[in-house]
DNA sequence: TTATCAACCAACCAGTTGGTCTGTTAACAT
DNA sequence: ATGTTAACAGACCAACTGGTTGGTTGATAA
């Protein structure tokens, strides 16, 4: 194949790195706002460049929007497809899955809000009907396997889904209401609690549908 | 310069009504935006009587926001004051608590929202902590007494009881999001669905904590 | 009847915000 | 070298939004 001309992070110009600098600072900025509540200028502020590189780069304010999610979507879903949950034991499947779901969570925790607002605000609009359900129909075929084996009780798969996707996300989605049930000065984003969020919320899902 | 004489309405004066009405319009438009998001405008339009009325009545929108705030948290509190969750089995009490607070939503599917919202727009500003907190504890003694008893296994109870809030209220806050995962034309706020939500997550709660 | 005032409205204002326009310069091909 | 173009900056604008002002009117008391 024709070999690319490379070039190697010149700093000065470079459009790439200028988009992915812009769509960091998007991210940040939506998962504290959503598309209504995030400001330009504050996203162009935190990236260095000005205004209007987000339009130049991005056509306009929903332009950028879409380029997060659709990149957050995709990261989940890569994320997914490396998660080993088929031809296991539905127990050991459900429990990797939300682990590793967690564990991604705890390197980018913005991804519940972004997808909170993005439901509650545009409807849901911005994503294709196909990329949401992506993220659920993992869990719901490893629910569907585990009670056809006789292992899961016999739940409803997809509102089970629902609900345990709900019981991880929740803390990271509500950090700053929770935070005072824990002694004050506690940080609820450091490693020994989010571990401990992790731990507890994936031994409370499969409970919440293992056979007793 | 004289404005020209207007007629409007026939508007009965009733202030305490109109509070009421705007309060009422605020809370759907808050949950919808937040407070950053909302428009005054907006909630006025929905209340029939003029934006003006909202800063007469209420000094300013963060005091409106303050009053929609307080109003759903005494709500809340005033609910659970009313269920029987003191002095009965743990078991009992925890599904008790978790299907009144689900009935709960089920006619009033604003709070949560509202709650995230104040949670990841104002960092939690605009409610006292004792206020937050008292809708958690509740969760938090139960748990304590369940497994102290022997009948709930040994989980952290201030992780598993935000873990199943979160269980009882993702649903209400990712309706479109999730409403795909239904076949087309599936209301999730039927009441067939509402209550299909209610039993499986008082099921999947009880099961995520009590002993196999 | 009439005086008073709380409850209301329409018009307006100033600050903010998404987006545009014009100009500049680094990078690269020729 | 030099022309071309993609990648930027900065000034500017129109629309929007929270909030104000001045005027109007229904209810209530005397």
């Amino acid at each position: 194949m024709v070999p690319s001309p490379k070039k190697h992070a010149p700093a000065i110009r470079d459009a790439e790195a200028t988009k992915t600098r812009i769509l960091d600072a998007a991210e940040e900025e939506f998962a504290k706002g959503g598309l209504l509540g995030a400001r330009t200028e504050s996203i162009a502020a935190k990236t260095g460049v000005t205004k209007s590189m987000i339009f130049y780069h991005f056509g306009d304010k929903e332009g950028l929007y879409s380029a997060v999610l659709e990149r957050a979507v995709s990261q989940r879903v890569a994320s997914i497809q490396k998660t080993d949950i088929h031809n296991i034991d539905p127990e050991i499947a459900l429990k990797n899955f939300v682990e590793t779901f967690l564990r991604d969570l705890s390197g980018n925790s913005h991804l519940p809000a972004i997808f909170f607002y993005e439901g509650i605000q545009n409807k849901g609009r911005f994503y294709s009907q196909i990329a949401i359900t992506s993220l659920y129909t993992p869990i719901v075929d490893i629910l569907r396997r585990g009670t056809e084996a006789g292992k899961f009780r016999d739940v409803d798969p997809l509102h089970a889904a629902v609900n345990i996707v709900g019981m991880c996300v929740f803390y990271y989605c509500n950090i700053d209401n929770v935070k005072h049930l824990w002694p004050a000065g506690t940080n609820p984003l450091s490693d020994e609690m989010k571990e401990m969020h992790r731990r507890m919320a994936a031994e409370q899902t499969v409970a919440s549908v293992l056979v007793r």
